[in-house]
DNA sequence: GAGTTTGAAACT
DNA sequence: CAGTTTCAAACTC
């Protein structure tokens, strides 16, 4: 018995954890020892010399990976790539050269892998933590904090970091990869078996990418993350050699990882040499989000992105769509930490948060000089606004001007603008001067976006009920406003808080955005301008309007009435509710269409469910004129759009080129947690997919075709990005 | 700017 | 769940 203890110990040693090699050197003591000889003999395991140690290792290691990590992995990987810009930018690291990226993505990938143990706790944290805020329902706050210091945690870590640790594991990866070159080999092989399980699973195409949900992102993310990680960590094994680096290296590593992705999504995102803004715009972001939206509103971050990609492509930003494409498809997962990490949170959001949040990304600033002490964020439009550039410049001047609401006006224009792709306001807006109320809203609207800025004119409400605009968008209101013993305000933020939780506990949805996108609308935009792809989430009610007033909820957002609809003599210019209207809206809009009314169904389901964080996208189209633009307050889509627009960036990306007409009008607020939990749920999943889908499936402008797409998606299980748009 | 209309939100 | 009231935006003049 004892022997087979002994041969245990042995066995374990050599089959073990990374430490192992370190013990590997005692081990060739005893090698050569009859007792050694008749362990190996008995162990399946053949003792692996120091020297061989890594590569037959990291066989294994890889052989193992694929099956299980396969999907998420693939973001990951290319996530890596990601990194590879950020190598380049290291300077420290002349080695890196283009080849020298992949290596440094692989020695990345080593450094952490490295550090298997260390590395499994670090990498389930994400996740963990990520799953946390998604499954927690109701505490957005709690979960935006919680994720807001991971994300400053690794902001912190990141940008001294980065360069730091980060290099020097690099470096020593590098050399090591070097010397490994079979283990490259073994990684490119790697790279492309899980290219073909992405494949298989629609992750890895472009377009797709992004279907993701909110919901699932989080999920994704944290998951994708993890598989990267692992797939590092196969790496890393092989690479064993590296056995020096102890689990502080790996969570550095990890961090670098995290961060290069931050930084490689910035870069992304930004399309423009963001400069420092970015990366503390992100932590201020986070930050100054949380004041500005109440804290609930989690959901900012992924709208952000969303909405940068969705404003972006939306706008013509084909490059800011670029930037977020590349967040969706590979950076999916690295993108999802870091923006879960930065600031994303899973928020539901207030439509103006995750605007802000969104659009900014990156800038956010205070001001003060409003008594609301609202934080304007300022997007660096950068990314997502080309031409938004001077704007945000403006903004930024803005922000110092005495006048804050111009300076609000204008992001908020320009946001807009952005989003919608729409002629570019802010200028104008800034010299403009609202003095009433109504004139702001007007302007705002007129330049396409309230929403970043709503403004309300609450007499007897205080502004704590869904009837005030800024409160069921999630934004504190702020001097433009024109109510009266208004509540909602930084202030009374306590207050505020317990009626918003009243409110949800009352509704659930009640924050949660109203339009939602459909699984198609990207699709059906680009194709042919058509907001159908966006549905209300609960439909309207109307009598008298013939929904083509905004008094009508739906045409407000930008969207066909659907088959949630109770609207009498419907005549939905963006689809009625039979379906006949347009056929681009009749996709969504049928409500006769038996396919369309799944479609909304499910997609009000997924919507409502996971409503938020992830929510893809909604996207609402502006394609169609939208009614906002003639009169100004596009509906609080837009903004939502923005936000929700996350999970699609991927098919942002796929748009932005021609997307320019379309806006999303998605969501305006993110899902609500539970809706993210939600999403989770096959249709969430299905819904993200529903953009894939799309791509996948031959357009379809007949009925009978949505149906089948419609059916598709539904099939498609849950993996929410995994779906092809079934639109397409 | 005042007044009306409208439909969502809230209440019963 | 349905009916009513309240509310504030949208709209008209």
């Amino acid at each position: 018995m004892g022997d087979d203890k002994d041969q245990d110990k042995e066995k374990a040693i050599v089959m073990d954890t990374p430490e192992r090699t370190q013990i590997a050197n005692p081990l060739s003591k005893f090698e050569d020892s009859p007792v050694f000889n008749y362990i190996n003999s008995l162990s399946p395991i053949k003792p692996v010399k120091s020297v061989h140690f890594t590569q037959p290792f990291s066989n294994i290691s890889f052989a193992s990976l694929p099956s299980v990590f396969t999907s998420p992995h693939v973001s990951t990987l290319k996530d890596s790539k990601f990194l590879r810009r950020h190598q380049f930018s290291d300077p420290s690291k002349p080695e890196l050269t283009s080849e020298g990226s992949k290596k440094a993505e692989t020695s990345e990938g080593n450094s952490t892998a490295a550090l298997n143990t260390s590395k499994q706790h670090t990498d389930f944290n994400p996740s963990n933590s990520i799953t946390e805020t998604s499954t927690v329902p109701l505490n957005r706050c709690s979960n935006l904090e919680s994720r807001k210091l991971n994300y400053e945690a690794v902001n912190l870590v990141g940008p001294s970091a980065s360069s730091g640790p980060f290099i020097n594991n690099r470096s020593e990866i590098d050399g090591i990869n070097q010397l490994h070159h079979g283990k490259e080999v073994s990684a490119v092989d790697w790279d492309s078996l899980i290219s073909d399980a992405s494949e298989l699973l629609n992750f890895d195409s472009p377009s797709d990418t992004v279907a993701y949900k909110g919901p699932g992102q989080s999920t994704l993310d944290p998951t994708s993350f993890n598989t990267s990680l692992m797939n590092v960590k196969a790496q890393a094994n092989s690479d064993n050699d590296n056995p020096s680096e102890n689990n502080e290296g790996l969570k550095d590593t990890v961090e670098n990882h995290l961060m290069v992705a931050d930084t490689s999504l910035n870069d992304f995102e930004v399309g423009e040499p963001v400069e420092d803004t970015d990366n503390e715009g992100g932590s201020n972001l986070s930050r100054g989000m949380r004041r500005r939206c109440l804290v609930f509103e989690m959901m900012g971050s992924r709208r952000k992105h969303l909405e940068d990609v969705s404003n972006g492509s939306n706008v013509n930003l084909s490059e800011s769509n670029q930037t977020v494409l590349p967040i969706n498809n590979n950076s999916l997962s690295l993108r999802t930490a870091n923006d879960s990490s930065k600031c994303k949170l899973p928020g539901i959001g207030l439509h103006l948060n995750s605007i802000a949040s969104n659009l900014v990304d990156h800038k956010v600033v205070k001001h003060e000089n409003l008594g609301s002490s609202r934080q304007l964020i300022i997007t660096p439009s950068s990314a997502a606004y080309p031409s938004m550039g001077s704007g945000q410049e403006l903004i930024t001047k803005l922000s110092d001007a005495p006048s804050f609401e111009n300076g609000i006006e204008h992001v908020q224009n320009v946001a807009d603008d952005a989003s919608k792709a729409l002629g570019f306001v802010g200028n104008d807006e800034l010299s403009q001067s609202q003095t009433s109320p109504r004139k702001k809203r007007r302007r705002v609207e007129n330049a396409g976006e309230a929403e970043a800025c709503k403004r309300c004119n609450c007499k007897k409400s205080k502004c704590l009920k869904l009837y005030c605009e800024c409160f069921a968008a999630g934004v504190y209101c702020v001097e433009p406003c024109a109510c009266h013993e208004c509540f909602n305000k930084p202030i009374h933020e306590d207050t505020v808080l317990a009626t918003r939780k009243q409110i949800e506990s009352r509704n659930p949805l009640a924050f949660a955005p109203k339009v939602i996108k459909t699984s198609d609308s990207i699709q059906e935009d680009e194709s042919s301008n058509t907001p159908a792809s966006a549905r209300h989430k609960r439909g309207c009610n109307c009598k008298k309007s013939g929904c083509l007033k905004k008094y009508c909820e739906c045409y407000q957002g930008g969207v066909g009435c659907s088959i949630n609809c109770r609207c009498e003599g419907c005549k939905n210019t963006f689809g009625r509710k039979d379906g006949s209207q347009m056929d681009l809206e009749v996709n969504e809009c049928e409500g006769n269409g038996n396919d369309g009314s799944l479609d909304m169904v499910l997609y009000n389901e997924a919507e409502q469910v996971s409503a938020t964080p992830a929510t893809p996208s909604r996207f609402g189209r502006q394609s169609i004129p939208l009614p906002n633009s003639s009169k100004g307050k596009p509906p609080r889509s837009f903004l939502t759009i923005g936000s929700s627009s996350v999970p699609r960036f991927g098919k942002l990306n796929h748009f932005k080129g021609g997307m320019n007409k379309q806006l999303q009008t998605v969501g305006e607020n993110e899902i609500p947690d539970i809706l993210e939990e939600n999403n989770r749920s096959p249709i969430s999943g299905v819904k993200s997919c529903s953009p894939n889908s799309k791509r996948v499936s031959p357009p379809h402008s007949s009925m009978g075709q949505r149906s089948s797409r419609k059916l598709i998606l539904q099939s498609i299980p849950s993996f929410p990005c995994l779906t092809p748009n079934p639109k397409q």
